[in-house]
DNA sequence: TTGAAATACGAGCGATGACTCGTCTTCGAC
DNA sequence: GTCGAAGACGAGTCATCGCTCGTATTTCAA
């Protein structure tokens, strides 16, 4: 596999078509998972030879982390939007509403993020792109935490990050494939369980 | 696949072939997972040719529905060992260690559970296999809540149990992949959420 | 003892899917 | 306009894996 060097002078019509295969990448990890999904249906989705996908990306693996670098930068322009100065002092509840609601919406507008997100079907368990996009929400969720709790040891911090990252993982799935008449609730669900465990968590 | 009569006369020896195959079977999944456990590899570690193993089973699913079945059945006697009459009125903290309890222990006697319970590499989402386990559990889960509140309705029991089942489920690879000297830590996390969602959940 | 059913073998079939390679087309700097 | 590089093609390679089939061995009831 991958005998491409890493990168190569691009030309306008080259960066598009990484993007339309990104954008059918997307598109058919959130139909099939990431493990069903074969290079040449992105290829075709895409509109495009199996042939041309790989003159842009090494592998199935990095089509992937390209996607996921996506995912991160969305979330983080989704997160920065919902952090005005002073956040940190914010009721619980508001504050799990303003760390939970742009995370769903990048889920909706972009239909691939909880393929890769919940992923255990990769080559590798908990393969990079899987491990980047976790890190970037636990790191996300530890910042808040920090700023919103000074004295609480780091360790701790992390811990209450990484399972609250479980938590709205393992929830995910139900709340974005779930009918919109239902959505709603199962969201609340999904706010009610993070509060629940982070209310008293904080408190100590 | 599959021609063979579903059921046909077992020797002794056809009998202990399949435990073999089963319990093969469940350490394979536990350490590649159900998608990349090759039937091959299954045959192998049990000591078998691959042919022997389509003996007993028309196929890899069928495998896998035989090793749920066992699952399901050691859930059961767990559980009904760690209730006795009056449960229901127990504490909620010692009540929802009185569930995890067991199926953390069902997981570590058993290191094929996860694999199977938490599988999202199954050929079809959530294939039958999966949807077995997460049903036992959470008819387990929703039994409980409404021996402790009547009164609740029965959507919303079967809501929360849902949502339970899931906050199990996310944490339950964390707590038992863990290296030994920090499972309890968190297991203790894992209650920790359980409760903070089922408290305020029962209250109303 | 015997023969029919059950068990066991394992090379290999058939399908799938990631990825390649030789060839042709298009782009854009000069 | 020219020409080298970038882009595009898609049949085909190679490896993997679920599963089969022809044959050989073992069991057990009669």
């Amino acid at each position: 596999m991958a005998r491409q060097p890493a990168e190569r002078k691009r030309q306008a019509r080259g960066e598009r078509r990484m993007r339309q295969l990104e954008d059918a990448a997307a598109e058919v990890f959130a139909e099939l998972g990431y493990a069903r999904a074969t290079t040449n249906a992105i290829a075709a989705r895409a509109g495009v030879s199996p042939g041309t996908l790989y003159q842009f990306f090494r592998n199935k693996e990095a089509l992937a982390e390209a996607l996921a670098q996506r995912y991160r930068a969305a979330l983080r322009d989704a997160h920065d939007k919902a952090f005005d100065p002073g956040f940190a002092s914010l009721p619980l509840p508001e504050l799990v509403d303003r760390m939970v609601q742009p995370m769903i919406e990048v889920n909706l507008a972009n239909p691939g993020f909880k393929a890769l997100f919940a992923a255990t079907d990769m080559p590798e368990r908990l393969a990079a792109p899987t491990r980047q996009l976790h890190q970037a929400v636990v790191g996300k969720i530890a910042e808040v935490l920090t700023a919103r709790v000074p004295d609480l040891p780091a360790a701790r911090v992390r811990t209450i990050a990484v399972v609250s990252t479980q938590i709205f993982g393992a929830l995910l799935g139900t709340v974005v494939s779930a009918p919109p008449a239902e959505r709603e609730a199962w969201l609340t669900e999904l706010k009610r369980a993070l509060l629940g465990y982070l209310e008293p968590a904080l408190r100590s």
